[in-house]
RNA sequence: UCCUCGGUAGCUCAAUUCGGCAGAGCGGGCGGCUGUUAACCGCUAGGUUCCAGGUUCGAGUCCUGGCCGAGGAGCCA
């Protein structure tokens, strides 16, 4: 019996009888010749039935086969550059096929444009649209190659606690859940905390798992339910942080163009930008970036603009500011030394100007904004005690992470990525929503 | 929370500045076609025009209130 084989794997059987196992994506029926786009989850193939080389009532049934069917089809392969798919180039000559089960007539979703509530009332289905298939299959790709360089790097994977007694950064707002005899925790909005615990046992850690945060964003760059990826590292200031996270990037970045060439062409990703990204990333201050954006607010037209690109020293940049500063370069830019206001409680301060911390964030170019953020962490625990009661933050819920600084302290940084962000960055995709299998925003808990 | 836009067939949309018979393409069904790439051609079925009021001889269209969604701002990764 020929052997079952991986679409994505299709060229090393070129005249050889083989199986797929699959769905029916589409159908053209020509008469006495039928085109089936069969996809088995590695992949898109075409397979060509032709009426003299089946039996009359097989033929038959699969000129009719609905879209989604699922069929288990044996056939010859042969490479034909007409034919369609992902990889595409070979094709499938059908000589047996059995219907395991013929897919409802009703199938919602058709090979055409849809809106986006009508797909994302339909996730569960949409993920099997040649697109959605891409991204998730590059964001897959992206969570190894970020795995690989951490695990090749003597980082230690450390999972951290998803329910938490308190804000971990004091300001956004909090999922909150019933917890026995405690009252109420929280869902966590970042390991940082208990990774700087981590490292004074592991040197070098990273956490990667969910987050949450009940902030009512309503924008293409926001979940309520996303990914993040946190090293932490003990014995690291700024200015190695930032060497890290260049080189950490670079690698990611790398390794999706070599392992995702056909999910990156068959979503249309232009990736001569992708392949410029290698260290150094430029590294821009703070007060550098505010000056350039009044540059570029004097220099504009347009009144609009003019007003979201106006900027006091001491705020944070938006949305709008981070597009102008990045759409100067063409890799990913470094921003640090944010004005300690706008930061958490827990960034060491700049030597001899305390209105300035050790922070740094990293934006993706091409509009994409804000990827990551990091910072060097406070070492002193007076300093830190201090920050603490400036932010009203409970001393009690607090005692664990001050005594990590009076048993051996060192200086140590670490950053947080946002994965969905960095997929869409990777696949040029304008809505995180599609970089994560079931996306929780803020008025959508279904499917 | 604020600003802007939208809601008509299963889906994507149209329905004439200024109220007058509810339409098309796709998808479904039936038929035709040996190289399709969102195939094409013919036939066919398919409607609580988001909801509740109001104006009018007459409302998908105008008015009031509500619901739902999208994009953006703020907040953030």
């Amino acid at each position: 019996m020929a052997p079952v084989i991986r679409v994505d794997q299709i060229d090393r059987y070129e005249s050889q009888q083989v199986r797929i196992h699959g769905w029916v994506y589409n159908r053209t029926h020509k008469g006495k010749l039928v085109f089936l786009l069969v996809r088995d989850g590695h992949g898109f193939v075409q397979c060509v039935a032709f009426k003299n080389d089946l039996d009359a009532d097989l033929f038959d049934q699969i000129t009719r086969l609905p879209q989604e069917t699922s069929v288990i089809v044996t056939g010859e392969v042969r490479r034909d550059p007409r034919a369609p798919g992902v990889p595409g180039g070979y094709e499938l000559g059908v000589t047996d096929l059995v219907i395991l089960q013929p897919a409802a007539e009703d199938y919602p979703l058709a090979l055409k444009e849809h809106g986006v509530d009508f797909v994302m009332e339909h996730r569960h289905l949409w993920l099997r649209m040649p697109s959605q298939w891409a991204i998730l299959r590059v964001r897959a790709a992206l969570i190894a190659a970020m795995r690989e360089w951490l695990d090749n790097n003597g980082y230690i994977n450390m999972d951290t606690p998803i329910l938490t007694p308190a804000a971990c950064e004091g300001t956004t707002t909090l999922f909150e859940t019933p917890y026995f005899d405690e009252g109420v925790a929280y869902l966590t909005q970042s390991g940082q905390l208990y990774n700087e615990a981590n490292i004074f046992a592991f040197s070098k850690v990273y956490s990667f798992g969910p987050t949450f945060r009940a902030e009512k964003s309503k924008t293409r760059r926001h979940l309520t339910e996303f990914w993040m990826v946190e090293p932490e590292i003990a014995f690291c200031d700024l200015e190695q942080l930032m060497e890290i996270e260049e080189q950490f990037v670079s690698h990611i970045v790398k390794r999706v163009l070599e392992r995702c060439p056909a999910e990156l062409a068959s979503l249309g990703r232009d990736t001569s930008q992708l392949a410029k990204v290698a260290p150094p990333f430029p590294r821009i201050s703070y007060d550098q970036a505010v000056e350039m954006l009044k540059e570029i607010r004097d220099q504009t037209q347009d009144l609009e603009q003019k007003e979201l690109l106006s900027l006091e020293w001491g705020s944070d940049f938006g949305s709008p500011h981070e597009t102008e500063l990045t759409s100067k370069f063409d890799k990913p830019v470094f921003i640090y030394g944010y004005p300690t206001q706008v930061k958490a409680f827990y960034m060491e301060p700049w030597p001899g100007r305390p209105e300035v911390c050790k922070s740094v964030d990293l934006l993706a170019p091409e509009g994409y904004g804000e990827v990551i953020g990091g910072s060097e962490r406070i070492s002193n625990p007076d300093l830190l005690l201090k920050r603490l009661h400036e932010h009203d933050l409970p001393q009690e819920a607090f005692q664990w992470y001050i005594d990590l600084r009076r048993f051996g302290s060192v200086p140590h940084a670490g950053f947080g990525m946002g994965i969905e962000r960095t997929v869409s960055w990777i696949c040029g995709i304008k809505h995180i929503r599609e970089t994560i299998p079931f996306p929780r925003t803020i008025n959508r808990v279904y499917p």
